[in-house]
DNA sequence: CGGTGACTGTTACCGTAACGGACAATATCG
DNA sequence: CGATATTGTCCGTTACGGTAACAGTCACCG
């Protein structure tokens, strides 16, 4: 019952996802200003609404969580050039300091998850996960949930023994 | 940057799990609860603290989930014979009726998600991963969040573009 | 046998977060 | 110019997890 694909990869999921938020929340933020951070690293200026249409989530979601970004210091809200309702959202140059830092904790992280594969085990792992996540209709860069990613462990049993 | 594990894994996980509880929905039941239903499967009469501790999960989170079950009649709290502060959980006929079916959805979901792969592909994808949920310390049966599995799609994002 | 501590299930309380509706400001179209 | 849609924001409601506290009961120990 613990053999299912179903099963191991939520369980698997849900885990990793935590233990990346602890292993981030050092820097003083969540997986999903990460994923935000790395967006806006890929193409700046948009507006909040064309971000969280990129990411998949709600323009409140987004509200919020550039207001965390915000206040620490690592986006600005300029005056958006062609629509004076939108702010065009642009990184600073904090932001831009942070970022390699994140990104060398998610490589150690994934190092960490896949240390006990060997490297042709991890192509293929990467590869069959892409073809599941493909046929499932997951979009590329769309994560779903990881609300703030404050979650502690906690409810919650998919399978029983 | 959507070709890590780390990410795909979470972003799977999360979508499988929503997924199933979608599925799983209409049997008015949620993936914890099936989850505990499967447990009882394998063996009644337990307290509600042993329980909690075999899933994972704090004794408050216990009682309602049982709550649940119990008001849709798939569970029975009735007096532990050797503790009488305990309670003894029992399954119900009812619940009897409608575990088969879960397992059901439950299969069906399975074969939806490993749909792109083939039967070899299979056997390896769950090794890999059961050989990774080892590794990174993750108890066979326990599931951490899911809390009641109604969460909706909504924020995060764990890779941008 | 009495007393003390520990445990079980439950409830109450609190802080947090998501969800929906409503709103001002602005753009776009007729 | 007027009507409608869009952007970003705010507010109120609801749900949930977590802690603390409680009554009832057990287990130990003198």
């Amino acid at each position: 019952m613990a053999a299912r694909a179903n099963f191991l990869l939520s369980q698997l999921g849900f885990h990793i996802a935590q233990a990346f938020a602890a292993r981030l929340a050092p820097l003083g933020i969540a997986p999903n200003h990460f994923g935000l951070l790395v967006h806006l690293d890929g193409g700046e200026g948009g507006s909040q609404q064309q971000l969280a249409d990129a990411l998949g989530i709600h323009r409140k979601v987004m509200v919020g969580l550039l207001d965390d970004l915000e206040q620490r210091g690592l986006v600005q809200r300029r005056r958006h050039p062609a629509d004076r309702r939108a702010h065009a959202i642009y990184l600073t140059d904090v932001a831009r300091q942070l970022l390699p830092r994140a990104r060398r904790i998610a490589d150690q992280h994934e190092e960490e998850v896949l240390a006990a594969l060997d490297a042709s085990e991890r192509v293929e792992l990467i590869a069959v996960l892409q073809r599941i996540a493909d046929s499932t209709g997951n979009s590329p860069g769309v994560h779903p949930g990881l609300g703030s990613a404050s979650r502690s462990g906690n409810a919650g049993a998919s399978a029983g023994e």
